[in-house]
DNA sequence: TTGAAAGCGCTAACAC
DNA sequence: GTGTTAGCGCTTTCAA
């Protein structure tokens, strides 16, 4: 097997023209059968494959999708750009992978360079990639100019965006109401992230807690600044809030990660679980049943918005009409940290 | 800021050729203060990127590296290219990515569609790709003639071909060892994977049993089949085992995973651990300190792996000449799921 | 220090 | 059906 063959060495050894070589590449029909069989054999013969660069040049696409998340060893971002790497590859297409971590300069700088890349459209896999204030997203408006820009689990409204995402606004909400139906009213919300789904999210509780006439002044807001992998640190927060004479028997987390937390925070202080202290996470991850009792979650179903997310950008990338926003609504997975409604 | 700018666009902006355009984008020292000054002023105005492919072209390499991964969405493995990838970008390079499944022929396609891509270097995160069986390494060998490959966690002597790996042996036989020093004679081994990793586990493993006299044929290694996410399966199939009745007390597993599979078993059983039950898992992972008690497991160093890794394609690249292969001794990290040494 | 021009490997008109 | 040829945007001699 002989490395870097051409078209035009192929053409030489087949006795034919690189048009005709071209042809039979491309699977264009008017080439003879026994041309294409000849030519084909001799491609077989040498092991070559077309050179995807000159192949790009020309028809300034590459089949390659750029995908953005900013950390990919996140259990939930690993396994939607998992997903979407398989439906893209599925669909022909290739995925350039960026982790840029969650500062703005390095994703404008990520975005800048699968631009300069030529990939046929970019995913942003999460939400924070969405900024609060709009002038920080014109690097999204900047690059949809370029290509078709995906978002999962984010909105933004601009030409050529497109957003997918789950209802975490009323999954939030709803699971706050069962709560309080369960019993709770000093119910903690303890999160992570300003990111257009975690306002979402908040949102939702807070809702639930007016709704019940139990919102406080964010008394019972706590957000947690350290590594997303450190549950012994999560647990010390909420230790500090009780110590600081903070009550709460209920707690709903922004992700699983940050709902362990609140568990080991149980286990050290020997409250009992669900009576004593209510847990609902987010996400429904494989970390849901690591610990005892398991956790109740949300799930968010994020293979079908994956799934959606790849239908719509090939849709787009086939010059289809599509809709800018679709919403999924997520469920509760109940299991042991929470009490039945009474 | 226009779209798609060529040299051309920016050269006659600029009252310059292409050529001096060219040596501008590439920091060529033979361009006047001056000159570049009023080129890159243009490139500036215009917003101008260079075309990839194009460069690809001419130069024959569009400094990407392709990542393949059987599942990205695996915890461990999804750390890996977590690292890698940033580690890349810090080089300059981009990563192409490539979940592949762990079927050989998905491995071989990826393989080829990395090569057409003209990466510069193929990753092969995890010892699923060696086989063997060594007629089954054949695509990697091929791939080898191209381009060098890269194996993280896996040996394979060839040429063009880098090992970087943990000594799973050692670290394994070293915590059989420790469970055995601590009183336990009846340690199972629970196990998901045939790959050259996983062999060496085993390897591990049965060099402690034997050393102590402790082998048995068989009875005690229990191949796990279901899903990797799926822990009521792992502890499912533990109690399929006592309820045939045979005993142990002792778990060690070849990953986290499967190690809380066992946990979740004891669990179950009511029984108390490490007492009752000792279990040791493996990568040190987020899951060791999501139950109670935390779970005792090997750190294998894998972003110390990676880093070599990384280190040392550069080194390739560069033309330097470096070691085929690198070994790195893990850590036994001791939490509450094994009893200290008597 | 700069410019002109020849590729890099492929696709797609356009001829035959 | 098949061949010829002009790009695609860039790098890199070679001259000036």
């Amino acid at each position: 097997m002989m490395t870097n063959m051409t078209i035009y060495d192929i053409s030489e050894k087949a006795g034919v023209s690189i048009a005709t070589v071209s042809r039979v590449l491309n699977g264009s029909s008017s080439v003879s059968e026994k041309t294409r069989k000849k030519v084909l054999d001799v491609m077989d013969r040498y092991g070559y494959t077309p050179n995807a660069f000159a192949r790009g040049l020309g028809l300034n696409t590459m089949k390659t999708i750029g995908i953005m998340c900013a950390d990919s060893s996140d259990l939930y971002l690993a396994k939607a750009v998992y997903y979407i790497e398989q439906l893209l590859r599925s669909n022909g297409y290739d995925s350039l992978l960026c982790c840029t971590g969650y500062d703005l300069k390095t994703k404008e700088q990520s975005m800048d360079l699968l631009i300069s890349k030529k990939v046929d459209s970019i995913i942003l896999v999460g939400s924070n990639f969405i900024y609060e204030q709009d002038s920080d997203n014109k690097y999204i408006r900047d690059a949809a100019a370029e290509v078709p820009v995906m978002l999962l689990n984010a909105v933004l409204k601009a030409p050529n965006v497109y957003s997918i995402v789950s209802d975490d606004y009323a999954s939030m909400r709803e699971a706050a109401s069962q709560m309080i139906a369960s019993g709770r009213k000093d119910i903690l919300y303890f999160y992570n992230s300003a990111s257009y789904s975690g306002r979402r999210k908040l949102a939702g509780y807070r809702a639930a807690m007016r709704e019940a006439g139990l919102l406080r002044e964010n008394g019972l807001l706590q957000f947690y600044t350290g590594s997303h992998e450190d549950i012994h640190a999560m647990a010390g927060q909420l230790e500090k809030v009780k110590s600081e004479g903070l009550f709460f028997n209920g707690v709903i987390a922004a992700d699983d990660n940050l709902a362990l937390g609140a568990v080991k925070y149980a286990q050290k202080n020997g409250l009992k679980i669900p009576e004593e202290l209510s847990v609902i996470g987010y996400n429904n991850s494989l970390l849901t049943t690591c610990c005892d009792p398991e956790l109740t979650s949300i799930d968010n179903k994020l293979e079908t918005l994956c799934q959606h997310l790849t239908a719509t950008l090939m849709g787009v990338l086939n010059g289809e009409k599509m809709p800018e926003e679709a919403v999924f609504s997520g469920e509760i997975i109940h299991r042991g940290t929470t009490l039945l409604q009474s």
